[in-house]
DNA sequence: TATTGTTATACTCTATAACTATA
DNA sequence: TATAGTTATAGAGTATAACAATA
């Protein structure tokens, strides 16, 4: 006889993060990036940012970023404009292929992890969509 | 006029788990430790594996866990031990050192989710953690 | 002085392919 | 033949420290 525990919500949090963690990363390699090239591409949908507000979303100091970007920038899929105003700073931009790219990673990971929760409703969805945004801010 | 969008469950929940790499990346440092290493040896609280489960567990090529289980044997966290019955396998235990260094990981990453969750009442925990349990299988 | 971003360096992580030893 | 695990190799990710240019 097996006994199964319920575990905490925290526990299963730490589980979900890899679960999801496995789905993005099978995903950014059927699309030929690395997870965390996925990731940034994925943050830049939302708008161009500078290097340094980069580095903060991804939780990565600058200079692990310079070479994430070197690297899809090298791709096309990126670009690294010069900011006009302050002569130090740099905005990072999607091409449109890498915008096309963040997209179809997003949607097909969307697509895999909306599978998994199929069973459920849509009031218990918003419920459950509302208290996770409570969560991360 | 900033117009926010309410993102689906799945985008949600793919934000939070970025969240929670970052709380459990932010402790496995504190302790030493490399989010990649943290993970195996939590892994290894369950009980000793070998190193095809292992790495089945972790989503990774085997040749990809031979070096970071050299690793943390070298530092003593965790011991190969070799299988009675079949010559070609081992099992990987933790030591009680790494046992200690797992639990604290544990411990210290449950306690900052619980302080992010501090505004979820217990309904919605529990209507969460069914729902997360759903799509971690 | 503080900030933006890069370079240099050293490790760690990861996959692919080829391998050894055992089943 | 198939399986458990390793080695060799190459590339990517990451942090620290030091740096250049600009604010």
């Amino acid at each position: 006889m097996t006994t199964e525990v319920t575990p905490s919500l925290a526990e299963a949090l730490v589980r979900l993060s890899h679960t999801v963690q496995h789905v993005f990363a099978d995903v950014s390699r059927e699309y030929g990036l690395t997870p965390q090239q996925a990731h940034a591409l994925c943050r830049l949908v939302a708008g161009p940012v500078g290097m340094t507000e980069l580095s903060r979303a991804l939780h990565l100091e600058k200079s692990s970023l310079t070479g994430l970007v070197d690297r899809i920038e090298q791709r096309e899929l990126v670009v690294r404009v010069r900011d006009g105003a302050d002569r130090r700073a740099c905005r990072i931009e999607l091409t449109p292929v890498g915008n096309r790219l963040a997209w179809q990673t997003h949607e097909e990971v969307t697509r895999r992890l909306d599978e998994k929760l199929g069973a459920l409703r849509e009031p218990d969805r918003k419920r459950l969509t509302s208290a996770v945004m409570r969560v991360i801010g």
